[in-house]
DNA sequence: TGAATATATGAACAAGTACTCATATATTCA
DNA sequence: TGAATATATGAGTACTTGTTCATATATTCA
């Protein structure tokens, strides 16, 4: 019933060659982290986001041309930015009846670059 | 019933002073593309998963280790790790019975590694 | 003030998904 | 070959979530 691995000698220390400088200055994480980090990644997870993200790269918006800029509705693009607003990914400047909005800060454009040339190279 | 904004006198090339310089070397993206991009970022937006990844960041390791590792079934983290290896994040050298995960490449912990940057920032 | 426009948001519904459970497959070893 | 161990996976279920629809709030302008 018991599991040879729980002696640890099956996997511990086998160290991969591929990455192995990236190893040392990635602390480890715990359960909560984990998931502060995944709801991080959930933002970047849909298609709408995403491009209301990028359609914001460099440029401020309002939500009625985003919505129109993306194919989206009004409705659709408000509630997608209350989330990215409430993870302060992209702030909003209200003008009169139109509210600005734009990328908080350059992680976002980072990870959104990184994650392009990922997919871009395979 | 017209908005205004299709005339494109609202938001059209007001750029955005924060991040001025990561606009041009990021090319625009259609639908198709943002999908894709999406469905890379899911992969990373579920805390078992970003646990698995972190725990074989510069390890391989079989998949009871992992198991016990991340506290979650064997059944689980094999679901998990089958998604990892369709969308090619984990490579899997099987030896006998046992089945070592290692990652794929460098951009896994790069994209990890920007996510932590993030959300340890505020 | 009242109409028009821009934005925000609650409710409801549909689609996606992560887990458990049971079981199948595969390998090692007696 | 049969038992034990490691891994993979289909079905079912509970939970999450993105959209639409209706409506509320806010601002501008006549």
């Amino acid at each position: 019933m018991e599991s040879n691995h729980v002696n640890g000698n099956c996997c511990d220390d086998q160290y991969h060659p591929s990455a192995p400088e990236k190893t040392a200055d990635l602390p480890p994480l715990d359960e909560e982290e984990a998931i502060e980090l995944a709801d991080l990644y959930k933002l970047f997870a849909d298609s709408t986001r995403l491009r209301i993200i990028i359609a914001l790269l460099g440029v401020e918006m309002c939500v009625i041309h985003l919505a129109e800029r993306i194919g989206m509705s009004q409705s659709a693009v408000s509630h997608q930015l209350r989330q990215l607003r409430q993870a302060r990914l992209v702030r909003c400047r209200r003008e009169g009846q139109l509210a600005y909005y734009s990328l908080m800060d350059e992680h976002v454009s980072s990870m959104i670059q990184l994650g392009l040339e990922h997919i871009r190279e395979e």
